[in-house]
DNA sequence: GCCTCCATGTAATTGGTTACATGATTCT
DNA sequence: AGAATCATGTAACCAATTACATGGAGGC
């Protein structure tokens, strides 16, 4: 077993492998698709720490598919984890943001060029916020799965939405 | 001179020294107080990352003052390669966040758990948001470097507004 | 004299990306 | 036959945190 500190990347694969058993192509495949503004991870990363977390008992690894596929399940174990990590661990990173770090040092270049910045911070906002919007107009959540993915794409909504009237704003105090 | 790609804290610490000369002491507390909640960088990356810039000719060290004191200055060179920055490049980083990726798995605990999950993130962000307005209350920017902070700030404004708002919707979706 | 804060640095480790490397299956 | 996709893995490197290590200056 060998118990060693399950990473968050650790967490976030349980998480995934609690709703069905995948391989690690089908989860690099999950956090390029509908985990991509959420989290993100390469293969390189993930297939070590799937070894890992098999080796100390979160996932059994079932027979190996063709071409050499391997597929993942939860063990009780794992499940037991990520529930202690959900309920009894808060986060706690603080978020870096590049975006707002370059706004701070704004003040250093031509107020034109201050200008275009947040200009085209809003352009990137209303097209990612044009994108959720149509998500979120055909989809209607029936299980407890839908109702957390719902729940994620609600804050895409309103925090996508938030940025966007703020480089809106933004732009405008640079406005010759 | 040897000019090696500048990192994000590299530009982010040349955008810093564009203000004023400093030490890699003085930055270290800039981190840890003013920059909290857009970026964060410890002293033992600090240090060695003044070395390279000043080694690559982005910074000039001063003489050392009591105690060791280092205090060092941005070059012309320096101030091109921020400029640079600012207006030729484009911030790429997908944000990870945490908060949401556990939102994502939040099905897998008893709703009572979950609906706990949000309420804490509800509190946590309206107490950062009561700070920011407190903030923004007595603050009236007058210089460039002023404004920046201003709209560096308004962007907590919202941004927490918004994510309190979407913690207490969210909260709300597990009620019994 | 002792404590706190100022001040700098390195070493070890973890987390994450890019590049290298290989091979099977399916589609055209 | 060749291309695209499926599928896994390792090596090298960069970014970031934690721990280790040292010493000066000022206040009590």
């Amino acid at each position: 077993m060998s118990s060693e500190a399950v990473s968050i990347l650790g967490h976030a694969l349980l998480g995934l492998l609690a709703g069905r058993p995948m391989s690690g192509y089908d989860l690099t495949r999950t956090f390029d698709g509908t985990l991509h503004f959420v989290w993100s991870a390469k293969h390189a990363q993930i297939y070590p720490e799937l070894s890992r977390l098999a080796r100390d008992g979160y996932l059994i690894q079932g027979a190996t598919g063709a071409r050499g596929r391997k597929v993942y399940a939860i063990t009780p174990s794992g499940s037991e984890e990520l529930r202690r990590w959900l309920v009894e661990t808060s986060p706690d990173r603080s978020p870096r943001n590049e975006v707002l770090l370059r706004a701070f040092f704004m003040w250093s270049v031509p107020a034109q060029d201050a200008r275009a910045y947040f200009e085209e911070r809003e352009r990137v906002a209303r097209d990612a916020l044009a994108q959720f919007e149509s998500i979120a107009a055909t989809f209607e959540p029936k299980t407890p799965e839908e109702l957390a993915f719902r729940i994620a794409l609600e804050s895409g909504l309103r925090l996508t939405r938030a940025a966007a009237e703020w480089a809106q704003w933004a732009a405008e105090q640079y406005r010759a």
